[in-house]
DNA sequence: TGATACTTGTTATTCAACAAGCATATATGT
DNA sequence: ACATATATGCTTGTTGAATAACAAGTATCA
């Protein structure tokens, strides 16, 4: 394709001596499963998974078109590093907030940074929810691994509905697992029309709409939540 | 594989003749297409679009391994057949519901509808999810013409949004557009995280929460619609 | 000199797409 | 009515392209 040669930020004494860096070995993998990686996220998410080819994931990482074969072993072995990368990222995303919230609180943020995100860090996403659409097609144990990352999502939504709770603001009568499961689905559902072409979706309409569905449904008292 | 002959239900004097019954070219034609898109659904639900191959298409249906791609002539084509053939399916199923409702009502008909099936007629359901989440990762025109039936979903819920305003059941600060939306990405982002493996979702209990969730956010007086 | 990272060569398989032939139905002529 | 011809539906044969997986070679580092 257009790949043109690895843009390696060289280091300025390596440009003087026209000579690449030297590396250690373990930088050298590192970093090369570090942009194959990058690179199977970033062609997942325009293709899917099975568009993927592994030489196009090593030859857009700036490597041969061996490479990725070479070193995850095997497509299905890809996946499983993938998965679990983006997953990684996204938990450090939810760490990472601007400040801590909880309980209800917690939930809307969650909303908040799921919908408004820039096109830019959609990749991740997009790159998760195309693997989970694909992987429910698939009889192998591929399934399975993306099928924990889901758990972890409606886990850490779970926890903070027992918080609300706990706390008093959300109503005792929601089931928390339910919830969980509405929420998570709902963003996915509409990223997924957001997907599909000449959508006319504004994202920031429904960002708006499902905050107020689940401050009326969830919130003990509303009003002192809708005035945000 | 385990393919057999096609059952033909032979007429009785057919059956003593030992012979197939007479059928006009159309009807062959006709069945033959039938089928074809039959067993298509159930490969689609089954293992997505990429994971279904022409032959086993042909075969499933009963026929030789060449029928779909001579019927059809190549596969982006038995897509959009497939695409329109689900959807047919789909709206008469809304058509034809028990009784006529309106509004805010139908709005909850239609998801104690969609998530209330039994397992027997979920096939088209799962095959047309695949198929849009696939249909995303594509460039070709296949995907717009998925966009097209997301439309028509979405243009049903609306309209019932607006009745629904117009006779005082919902909330007049509700965007329909935004509202539609949110309940179809719900909808389908449910059935996805079913789909994946291990699933422990209980999907009354979403059902029921979902119910809840849509009476307390657009009802204007949820206390009428809550003792359903 | 040996180890580790990476590349290039190769193979076997899968599968869409087409072409040429066989089977069944319909039209035409007697 | 029957026979023959033509059209339509369906099957089998084949090909070329794509690509995962591996093997053997080259480059870089210890």
């Amino acid at each position: 394709m257009k790949t043109e040669a690895p843009p390696l930020p060289a280091s300025p004494d390596a440009a003087l001596r026209q000579v690449a860096p030297r590396r250690t070995q373990i930088e050298r993998r590192t970093e090369a499963e570090a942009r194959l990686l990058a690179a199977a996220r970033e062609i997942v998410a325009r293709k899917g998974w099975v568009g993927m080819t592994l030489a196009e994931v090593g030859e857009t990482a700036g490597y041969s078109r061996g490479l990725a074969a070479h070193h995850f072993g095997s497509k299905p072995s890809l996946l499983r590093a993938l998965a679990s990368h983006i997953n990684d990222n996204f938990m450090r995303e939810l760490d990472g907030g601007p400040q801590r919230r909880d309980g209800l609180d917690a939930l809307l943020g969650f909303v908040q940074t799921y919908l408004g995100r820039s096109d830019e860090r959609w990749t991740n996403t997009r790159a998760l929810l195309l693997l989970m659409a694909e992987a429910s097609t698939d009889d192998s144990e591929t399934g399975e691994h993306l099928a924990i990352y889901n758990q972890r999502v409606l886990g850490f939504l779970e926890q903070h509905f027992h918080a609300g709770i706990a706390n008093g603001d959300i109503r005792s009568d929601i089931d928390p697992a339910s919830g969980a499961t509405v929420i998570v689905g709902a963003l996915r559902g509409v990223l997924m029309q957001k997907l599909l072409k000449n959508s006319s979706i504004n994202l920031d309409a429904v960002k708006k709409e499902l905050l107020s569905m689940m401050i009326r449904s969830f919130a003990r008292k509303p009003a002192k939540w809708l005035t945000h």
